[in-house]
DNA sequence: GTGAAAGCGCTAACAT
DNA sequence: ATGTTAGCGCTTTCAC
């Protein structure tokens, strides 16, 4: 149905190398034979065939993005400057949603779908140190997230333990000592949740402050809703404090409202930060404050990454260790005085 | 380097044949036959070339996504259903973002990247009822939104004009009367944005009431943050109103961000419905009230509808239009009586 | 400057 | 029940 190589070779009345010599832009053909193919490759809407192209090459032009889901603002945002950057790298990215559940994540991994891609970038969730040999896989990989360290793949991520530390230290110079937690997973150690919550005790520990399990509130999956009801739960045991650090904005968001909903004032009876710096934290009532992670830099840097190692497999080197840089984004939520409120709400 | 057919079949002793027929699970081999080649196939981890199988088959197992921006939660949702109902379908998808660029929009259609893909689920935002001809594609192809109607390809939608028009009906039987717009597109007849005009000023003329140009607010793209200038402008310029009707969450969202910061209480003073129904509706202070268009329900008829034609491409038929249906959903941003607030609030 | 031909890994028609 | 073989459409080496 759709034209091939030696159609168009026969219509313009050449080989098909000499239409393949046009199409890829070699310089020694003569004018005239140039034209007569293209003229012809226009006549017949020629395009290249480009699983043939991939099966001769051993290039699909395609990488893989496994999160999540894309229903949680953070992947949306993360997909979306995934895919931006894959585009300017010139390839085009399929996206695998694993609901952050191990046995598909782990799946995924193993997946010969992958062979339709040259390489994935993977963003775990379930998946846990112990799994870190499943990393090694055949094709080029890169890790984003805190749910496996020193793998064998290239990991980019963000410095969770500082950044939390920075936010949760932010509050404290504000003059807040009770900084109830929304997000904590059980005895995690690393994982978001446990790099964020060790930044904060670094933190409380270095102010003196002590720390107290009683304004700790856990929850499992980062959705909005398990915010709201980690906050109503702190609330109906009667927990006391003056700052919520939520271990992510969606989080944050979630509790803020139920804050509110139960007659507290933000900032003023309780500050709240969050962890992210999502599009919407810059237009909830009262805006957030937060931690912007450097996602932007996070996602450009796996994709030129992955990139690299697709275009040189062999030159293996050592996986590496990527880290953006983080910044805290002050909003109205918390203001960086306790008593001023925030001077103009940053956008 | 990777394990083909032929390695396995020399390793097993077989013919490739043999192999490919234990892949595809044919009924009749020898038992002893059969664990042979498994043995193999583990030995080697033989997964198969799937790019080969495609050209052979001339099936990819993906299909395309195009959207304008999955930072828009309207499409980073969209998206995440869509994903969904493919995987379910055996399928993965291939996510491109336009930026609701026309000229993008128009490139994707004939960009040969789409021979990676069996099929494309399209969301224009910049190409316009003229350039309906331009779906005209030689791939099934599935459209979605409100850019282009009666065009040569099956199209997924919602119910636009009946919706807003419910919607507006809904705030006139609150007892308010003057409901201002966000977000609309001057001079657009169709799209999103005029149909959804075109509903709220059939509910005003039913219901008697003027149609009031100096409370209709412009933006183009509805981000979060023209959300919040439309209504910005529209109280700069001293408008008055009682209601105010997004023409979707996020710029309802703004919208609403803005009308507090002035002052005004929402419900009290102002209420607001949005349209939509993201999961951030449910979480707002106060939570928006929105009309749920039946997104997932597009999104897997979306993919159902491209499966069937990927299936039978022959069997043409003429183009379908299928509609979603929609309902309100009360939250507090505007209650059903204007004198009582929304009983519970629903998440 | 252009052509012929091999082969990427798989499927399926045909043969045994 | 299993083997042989011809392509799918392209790239690329090697001739001419």
């Amino acid at each position: 149905m759709a034209a091939t190589l030696h159609d168009v070779a026969r219509l313009a009345g050449v080989s098909i190398k000499t239409v393949s010599n046009v199409i890829h832009e070699y310089p020694h053909i003569r004018p005239a034979t140039r034209a007569r193919v293209e003229q012809a490759i226009a006549e017949l809407g020629y395009t290249p065939n480009l699983t043939a192209r991939s099966l001769r090459s051993g290039r699909t032009g395609a990488i893989a993005l496994a999160v999540p889901e894309l229903g949680l603002s953070y992947f949306a945002e993360l997909a979306a400057a995934v895919i931006e950057a894959a585009e300017e790298a010139g390839v085009v990215v399929l996206v695998e949603q694993t609901g952050g559940d191990r046995d598909r994540e782990l799946e995924l991994l193993r997946s010969p779908r992958l062979k339709m891609t040259d390489g994935l970038i993977f963003s775990p969730l379930g998946m846990g140190q112990d799994d870190v040999d499943r990393l090694e896989v055949p094709y080029p990989l890169v890790v984003l997230g805190e749910r496996i360290f020193d793998g064998p793949a290239d990991h980019v991520t963000m410095r969770n333990v500082e950044a939390a530390r920075a936010a949760t230290e932010y509050l404290l110079a504000s003059g807040r000592r009770r900084i109830a937690i929304i997000g904590a997973h059980e005895g995690e150690v690393i994982g978001s949740a446990g790099l964020r919550l060790r930044g904060y005790r670094e933190a409380l520990d270095a102010a003196g402050v002590a720390y107290d399990e009683s304004i700790i509130g856990h929850t499992t999956l980062w959705h909005r809703s398990n915010g709201a009801r980690c906050m109503r739960e702190l609330l109906d045991r009667g927990a006391e404090f003056d700052a919520v650090f939520g271990l992510n904005d969606t989080l944050a968001l979630g509790a803020m409202r139920v804050l509110q909903e139960s007659g507290r004032r933000v900032p003023e009876d309780v500050a709240v930060v969050g962890f992210d710096d999502l599009d919407e934290a810059g237009y909830s009532i009262p805006s957030l404050t937060t931690v912007d992670p450097g996602q932007a830099w996070i996602a450009r840097t796996a994709v030129s990454t992955l990139m690299e190692r697709i275009a040189d497999p062999d030159a293996a080197g050592p996986p590496r260790l990527l880290l953006a840089d983080f910044r805290i984004v002050e909003r109205e939520s918390a203001p960086a005085d306790r008593l001023a409120p925030a001077a103009v709400p940053t956008r």
